[in-house]
RNA sequence: GGAGGUGUCGCCUAGUGGCCUAUGGCGCACGCUUGGAAAGCGUGUUGGGUGCAAGCCCUCGGGGGUUCGAAUCCCCCCACCUCCGCCA
């Protein structure tokens, strides 16, 4: 049962939030209006059952004749017990269904408005002017395929459309960069996991991944599991139905995953090179924090991003995104985008979301209160590093002799390797 | 994949159809005792919902069923253990 008490509390919170969404202000009150149903199927089941058991007591107690008319008594109660429990079932899954499509209430400060609403945090580095070096920058799938790191006409020969081989420095620049990451979060006080990809149904429903968006979810029905879009997932399972000790600080895990993604609706976008693809690696970050930490936390997040950023060397901007584009289950979401200079725009890199108490009270994560009463904790999410990143290193550091720099962060990872020189196929 | 076994309140454990409103121990918390501590003694200790409160309801891995009544009987699922098979 998921917890409503701050519908209950402020619905007018609620509405105002629905409204800065773009989303349905009525679904409120039909949460509301359901809620109040099921209290009240509640209250009558409850009666049943007191006098139910208070006859039960009496026929165990009785011998004989009584007996058998105690038990006639109660065979009519039995009947009105499973009726008043028949009511309650409907009204919990009325209310379930209802509360399921309620996205989380949208931090103050968000922006309203849809995803062009955005407003821009930050911008940092310096952004290359190709012309003054004298040609034209080439994409990153240009530049893969030259190179000899990324195939994609063999992912597509081998799995279809959005698959890819990483090949060579290729698979050791991917291998680099979440190598960097895990050992970057590792020092920063995360506690590096490689997580399950595939997760029950309710761990995935939890994270508010099976609503709006569960047809971008692969699905297994053989063995009803779900293939995780992000180790987020994986990482917010972790502590489900556990009640935890935050008392010495949040709780940091920095999860090392495949990531699957069907991009059912994306046809025609993206359709070169890595940019948007089936699979994919990604280092995420995780925290298990005190509701009233939340906000700070968040914060941090976006910080130790920013650090990868600066490792990788990339020109970008910050942007908090709008209430319209926010995630289901996100208060707040902060992304860090990176210049591509082939498309001549901003790209997300990272992304991190706070997702408040959402996610806990489905997924049933809670904290001792002060009065010993368990209450719900927040969770915060951030990517770290992905395939993505690739691309975006591709592009701003490439020369006009058509190598690729190497990040110098990065060089120790991949032997020492400084220019990244095109291969001659045809030898 | 096949056969068998196990799952009770943080941990161990009693409970095989009705005062189970779940036993006992360990641990933990508080109090008494003490110069202080240990030991000892006493009290409390699953979680949740609702209520000002008393209380009431739910909760014995999860879900269904049988029954007037289920921790207890039946079915399905999940997890773990043992053995067999298969396999990177």
């Amino acid at each position: 049962m998921i917890d409503l008490k701050f519908l209950r509390q402020d619905p007018q919170a609620v509405r105002d939030s629905q409204h800065a969404r773009g989303a349905e202000p009525d679904l409120v009150d039909a949460v509301l209006a359901a809620d109040a149903a099921r209290r009240q199927a509640l209250v009558a089941f409850e009666a049943a059952r007191a006098e139910q058991k208070a006859i039960g007591k009496l026929v165990a107690r009785a011998a004989g004749a009584d007996q058998r008319a105690l038990v006639g008594q109660a065979k009519g109660l039995a009947a009105e017990v499973k009726a008043a429990a028949g009511q309650l079932a409907i009204a919990e899954a009325d209310l379930e269904r209802a509360a399921e499509t309620l996205p989380n209430l949208v931090e103050p400060g968000v922006p309203p408005g849809g995803a062009e609403n955005y407003a821009l945090i930050s911008q940092s580095g310096r952004l290359r002017d190709f012309a003054a070096e004298g040609f034209e920058p080439a994409s990153h799938d240009e530049l893969g395929e030259r190179l000899g790191l990324i195939d994609t006409a063999r992912g597509a020969k081998v799995s279809g459309a959005r698959f890819y081989y990483l090949t060579g420095i290729g698979a050791r620049l991917e291998l680099a960069l979440l190598g960097q990451a895990m050992d970057l979060a590792a020092e920063l006080g995360f506690t590096p996991m490689i997580t399950p990809t595939l997760v029950r149904p309710e761990v995935m429903r939890g994270t508010g991944f099976l609503g709006e968006h569960s047809d971008e979810v692969y699905y297994l029905p053989a063995d009803d599991l779900y293939l995780t879009g992000t180790s987020e997932v994986a990482l917010a399972g972790y502590h489900k139905d556990e009640i935890l000790d935050l008392s010495g600080g949040p709780l940091r895990y920095a999860g090392w995953s495949a990531c699957y993604r069907r991009e059912a609706g994306s046809y025609g976008k993206d359709t070169k090179g890595i940019f948007r693809v089936h699979q994919f690696h990604k280092v995420e970050l995780f925290s298990y924090v005190d509701p009233s930490a939340a906000a700070a936390e968040h914060h941090r997040l976006l910080g130790f991003e920013e650090m990868m950023l600066a490792v990788a060397g990339l020109p970008y901007r910050v942007i908090d995104v709008a209430a319209g584009d926010l995630g289901t289950s996100a208060a707040r979401k902060f992304d860090c985008e990176a210049w591509i200079p082939s498309q001549g725009r901003y790209r997300e890199m990272t992304s991190t979301s706070n997702c408040t108490t959402f996610q806990a009270r489905r997924l049933n994560i809670r904290q001792r209160g002060p009065d010993g009463s368990a209450q719900p904790v927040a969770t915060l999410n951030g990517t770290f590093a992905t395939t993505r990143w690739i691309a975006a290193i591709l592009e701003n550091h490439q020369q006009a002799d058509g190598s690729v720099l190497v990040p110098p962060k990065l060089r120790p990872r991949l032997g020492g390797l400084e220019v990244i020189e095109p291969v001659n196929h045809a030898a």
